[in-house]
DNA sequence: TCCGCCAATGTAAACGTTTCAAACATTCAT
DNA sequence: ATGAATGTTTGAAACGTTTACATTGGCGGA
């Protein structure tokens, strides 16, 4: 039998001086494993005296709690998922913003992915948040109704809430404003002003229930004022070129004056496609968006929008799913209230002076 | 000895009916536990017939894999932090966009937090990423150089790259523009105007470095075209309404007829502060950007900025975090090309019309 | 002196994975 | 039939926490 090479039977020490733990702070502080997790977790049960020895440890050897470890024994993790269309949209950003904020507050780690607009995108985004053991979900989707993702939550009695969704199931938690109605005021803003031939610029429906409803209100504002035809052009979302789109429209015999756009950042791009077709807004045409993006309130014209309190929104989502997590609340939807800004992008009818 | 209360020794069954482990699938597939991670982790180890079973029973259990037990396990976690200044401005919003485009083609998982522009709170951000043991970090710090969580990464190895900083060292990994040469360009456009009156409009130094080293390439171009003194106005970040900064500037007997802006926000802000003042941008005014914000492309009158490859930058500085992840890279800085946008904002110079 | 009590601390068993070494089963050449 | 070689599967020990429960020691009262 050929002798060992010479490698030794104990490891000398283990290579990598990796990161300290919880047991090398007690082996320093000559204390047990479990005093230190009590000077981290419950300072005040532990004496002046042991806490500052262990802090002293946990300083000399840079200690830092290994989330991981706790989130495997506890129950609940702190932490909570977002999914939002996207981030390129500052309204969604915004909301991220309050969410975050209200988190911060709490002590709650946020998970934050997008789904890109794509309904089927969502569900791996929300499994991949599910698989992280968030105690709870605040979503903004595509479709909330019929949506696998909020059947697959419901079943799987994970504490939800829906943020800008405005679902038809009134069981379910959700934070909004009413989309319909914003759409109605913005849209009787330019038939108070004379117009009425209008369009409405929206999102795509399949990928906005939003966009659906807001198309809903601008038809219902149509009919109130026995307007016939209501004008519809879905746009797909992150497209900033609409002059395609709005071509005929715009430029058609039967030009439209008023363009209501299902968000602000379709506006502004509603704005640029009418200057590049050489109309003025709101000599030639008039504008109006939903949203409330704070650029909106820069440019020029100003923006004339249907504003929502976007950063409030996702301060209420957060604190509204704590009481879900906790078990204190019950779902329930909660329309925010909205209001017109005055922009100058909607102006007074006036007959288009020949192209 | 008194009997036992009637609690029945061992509990009948764990109450709630708690979340299917690995445990509970091996059991139903009557495989072992080690099987069953297998077929999760390597399907080609294990034949076809047995993974059928195991997948079955998964299905049936509905079992999902506890992500925190398996990185406390695992050495890399494949996890990455981001940290950005705010999602409110597009450039970042974007930047993380191209970030997570890159992390989800790679199936890593993204952690974002934000400093809100407020040096003291970057080391709690990233403070809060460690304990999640991420196996890197992106970071856009208020300032890179001098900066006590350089120091702590660069101490305990983590690997990570900043994004838009430009750090004075060469041997930290970094990805942005040339911010000095990209001010400098853009205020060479307004020189190349004819304009010889110029203020720079940037966000506070202590928040930015980029600002900071955007107001040099400004101070270079002035020096180059033999101008004397350059205006400098310094702005909070996040304000939108810069009439009162921008009073004397605009107004005053040495009225300025350029302002270099630092940001592309703030080129926006301090359009409408000219506008707001009755002068139009760009007959009155020019106002030059850096950033290249799409938004800027829609807005009148088109903003000219000196425009950075924003999305891409968040692509490559995962890309590049990985491989310094994986041992394969030196830090090192990479500067990627920007170039002007054709916008309206600048002119040529006018003398003035009264006000 | 002894007892009981309380505060302070310690012990050890989870939590749900991954993974190494070892066991087992099968095939095939001898 | 035997053994080697190969292909599958398993047992069990981590990973770093939290926490129910046990232990210790000190102190006041009898």
């Amino acid at each position: 039998m050929t002798p060992e090479p010479s490698r030794p039977s104990l490891p000398l020490q283990p290579s990598p001086p990796s990161k300290p733990t919880m047991r090398d702070v007690a082996r320093k502080a000559g204390v047990s494993i479990a005093t230190v997790s009590r000077v981290i977790n419950f300072p005040g049960d532990v004496p002046a005296k042991t806490a500052e020895i262990v802090n002293t440890a946990m300083r000399y050897l840079n200690y830092r709690p290994n989330i991981n470890g706790r989130r495997l024994k506890m129950t609940q993790t702190r932490t909570v998922g977002v999914l939002v269309p996207t981030l390129a949209n500052p309204v969604f950003a915004t909301s991220v913003q309050g969410i975050e904020q209200e988190a911060n507050a709490e002590g709650l780690t946020v998970l934050l992915t997008s789904s890109s607009y794509d309904p089927d995108r969502e569900m791996g985004a929300v499994s991949a948040l599910l698989n992280n053991r968030v105690d709870g979900l605040i979503l903004t989707l595509a479709d909330a109704d019929n949506n696998p993702v909020v059947d697959l939550l419901l079943a799987e009695k994970i504490p939800f809430v829906l943020l800008f969704n405005q679902p038809a199931r009134s069981d379910i938690a959700a934070i909004s404003v009413d989309n319909a109605q914003s759409a109605f005021d913005i849209t009787n803003a330019m038939i108070a002003k004379g117009h009425r031939s209008l369009a409405m610029v929206a999102g795509r429906f399949e990928s906005s229930d939003r966009s659906r409803q807001r198309y809903d209100g601008f038809c219902r504002a149509l009919r109130d004022a026995g307007i016939k035809t209501p004008h519809l052009v879905q746009v797909g979302f992150g497209e900033t070129d609409l002059k395609a789109y709005l071509r005929d429209l715009l430029c058609g015999l039967d030009a439209v004056t008023g363009l209501v756009c299902s968000t602000d950042m379709l506006a502004i791009a509603a704005i640029d496609a009418c200057r590049s077709y050489g109309l003025s807004v709101p000599d030639d045409v008039s504008v109006g968006g939903i949203d409330g993006i704070s650029v909106g309130g820069l440019i020029t014209p100003k923006l004339c929008s249907a504003v929502q309190p976007t950063q409030e929104m996702g301060r209420q989502a957060l604190a509204f799913l704590r009481g879900l997590i906790k078990g204190q609340a019950n779902p329930q939807s909660l329309l925010l209230p909205h209001h017109l800004s005055d922009g100058e992008s909607i102006g007074s009818f006036r007959r288009r002076s020949s192209t």
